[in-house]
DNA sequence: TGAATTGCGCAATCGA
DNA sequence: TCGATTGCGCAATTCA
């Protein structure tokens, strides 16, 4: 995390008194760190394509999601609406030739279903108050 | 795009005859330059500082939208629920003690909205097929 | 022309 | 020990 001063080339810990020459500089150092270096600048290279490859991705990532959202909205638009329609046609029908058979109570046992609707917008709430399930 | 060789430092567009000095090689040049380097380093610092906010911004953006993602499909399973259940009820009741009073025809009109319902599934699909109106 | 962006190499540090 | 990451500076290039 700390850099040095930069541009000092204090590399190496091969010592200067190196075993197999009495070159005052270290011959293999300097070759070895050659080596190295080119290999730790390939594996920079190589790090960073996969970075932005991630971001690349996450770009794409989004505009998907954000597709998918798009037509979700959409379908719980229609799914309202639909509702709607057969809400109307119920009242409507029931309000006609004769009572409805059916009460909040009989309404209960029929729904079953859906024991935890989190909106507060269950069928029996729809059909007394029609409130639009969108919620996003 | 095409960097140098690397470590050479051809820098400086100043002409080697400066006009402030006799000095062979240009004084100003160096000061210069350090002052521009120092510049473009904070520049470069800034640069990539924003990256790496957008970056941060697109994973939370991601996580996001997987969740709304996640809540409107719950929604729409929902939904989905409470129109098989009022389906039911409205074909039981037709079924009971005397015909529907509604034909097709009847329901074409009193639907009216929703014009273009992509995904094939009207309510009077749902009426006489039932299909799940999912399709995420 | 000056700031912003980008490719690249170096060195320190991390992680297995 | 060695590849992977990361901060940083340099220079070329792009942008405004």
């Amino acid at each position: 995390m700390a850099p040095k001063i930069e541009g000092i080339d204090n590399e190496s810990g091969e010592d200067s008194s190196n075993g197999s020459s009495t070159s005052r500089r270290p011959i293999k150092s300097t070759e070895e760190y050659r080596k190295r270096r080119e290999r730790n600048n390939q594996a920079v290279k190589k790090s960073r394509m996969k970075t932005k490859m991630k971001t690349q991705q996450m770009v794409e990532k989004v505009t998907q999601l954000k597709n998918e959202n798009e037509e979700l909205e959409e379908n719980i638009k229609i799914l309202n609406k639909e509702l709607d329609m057969l809400k109307s046609i119920f009242v409507a029908h029931a309000g006609n030739a004769h009572g409805v058979q059916v009460n909040d109570a009989e309404l209960s046992r029929m729904l079953g279903g859906s024991p935890e609707v989190d909106e507060g917008a269950s069928l029996l709430m729809s059909l007394s108050q029609a409130p639009p399930h969108n919620l996003a």
